[in-house]
DNA sequence: TTGATTTTCCTAAAGCCTTTAGGTTACGGT
DNA sequence: ACCGTAACCTAAAGGCTTTAGGAAAATCAA
């Protein structure tokens, strides 16, 4: 009988788009051989398990939102790009929820750094690179910023907002100028 | 032979520790049927299968989240309580990370609604009373600190800060004081 | 073209988790 | 003491993971 034609990337995005479609729990070895009409242990010629298979998803997903963000901060700064890159990462969870989900996943430091999570912190950093801060401060103000993105995102996704009145464009814009206003005039350290 | 006197509460407590302990993912009615030294069948008259034992778990939390919050909140207004209140989510985190991990858990409408997550919502806005926010930028303002606080403690917890310099708790501090600052000097909507 | 080699995919099986059905047995109340 | 109601158990089916080892397709050489 012909073959499927398994290769890891194949396997790699079709378990994204699983993720999408089904929620990134649902990603699962078994699965994913019923989506190639192939038997289960197939996969594992390719995948060296099913958290092998999570992690490449997860770094596939981190690898197109660094795309993406390069893309939209060429050109930009200021909070012109504070804007751009904050739109990025809400809209990719938005369309790809499981891919999004994947990206969250806690990788081990090696695999960490060789993913495109480093371009994630480089592209933070030129962003703020718009605002008047110091060295420390920055790195503070890299933790602010992953926080708000990454809180506000899982909030929204999760439905966290969906029992309150305004929509919530309308708070991610103001959240994004709160932002803005905030980088433009940081607080000094407060004495004790 | 003598009974192990399992009881739905007793179960969700057990859970907790468990969560906090190997990880809210390894909560597993077969693990917890190990810890009472009980066959796993016997946990099924008390819960009514896996899902609703997280779900217990998960009110628990809020439950105790909650508790904390109001007693952290009371005598205090301003910076003040803004500062408290952020404390208590993060130390409930570090304390328990399981039990934090669990109060993320997406629940249904009803089960939300009739949750302590409606007490937190009202301890967010009382620590807003201390500022001077229109109403609908109280709710903007609500949705952001909860995006700080959950994003902030969610990378922390996942060791998306351990790479970087300084150590997290001054950046808490610093986030805080942010806030702060943002909160008494809130942008207005800003034109297109 | 054909034979050897490699790679792909399969069968088989063990282990763990969930959930349901139906049977015992311990305990509390009368 | 006895009786009914939990509480707990045995049994079994179904799903997911992972490994070991076999069969067959694709590749490449002679």
């Amino acid at each position: 009988m012909a073959r499927a034609g398994l290769t890891a990337e194949r396997l790699t995005r079709a378990g994204a788009e699983l993720a999408d479609e089904e929620g990134f729990a649902q990603v699962t070895v078994s699965a994913l051989a019923r989506r190639f009409d192939v038997k289960v242990a197939s996969l594992y010629s390719h995948v060296r398990n099913s958290q092998d298979l999570r992690t490449r998803i997860a770094l596939l997903a981190l690898e197109e939102m660094a795309d993406r963000g390069s893309a939209a901060l060429e050109g930009r700064a200021g909070k012109d790009a504070l804007a751009a890159l904050a739109d990025v990462y809400r809209d990719y969870a938005r369309e790809h929820p499981g891919r999004y989900a994947a990206a969250q996943l806690r990788l081990d430091p090696e695999t960490a750094a060789a993913s495109a999570g480093v371009r994630h912190a480089r592209m933070t950093r030129a962003v703020l690179r718009g605002y008047d801060l110091t060295e420390p401060d920055q790195t503070h103000a890299v933790r602010l910023l992953g926080s708000v993105f990454h809180g506000y995102i899982g909030l929204e996704l999760g439905g966290g907002f969906d029992h309150s009145a305004p929509d919530t464009q309308e708070t991610w814009s103001r959240v994004v100028d709160a932002l803005d206003a905030l980088l433009r005039n940081w607080p000094a350290a407060q004495g004790d």
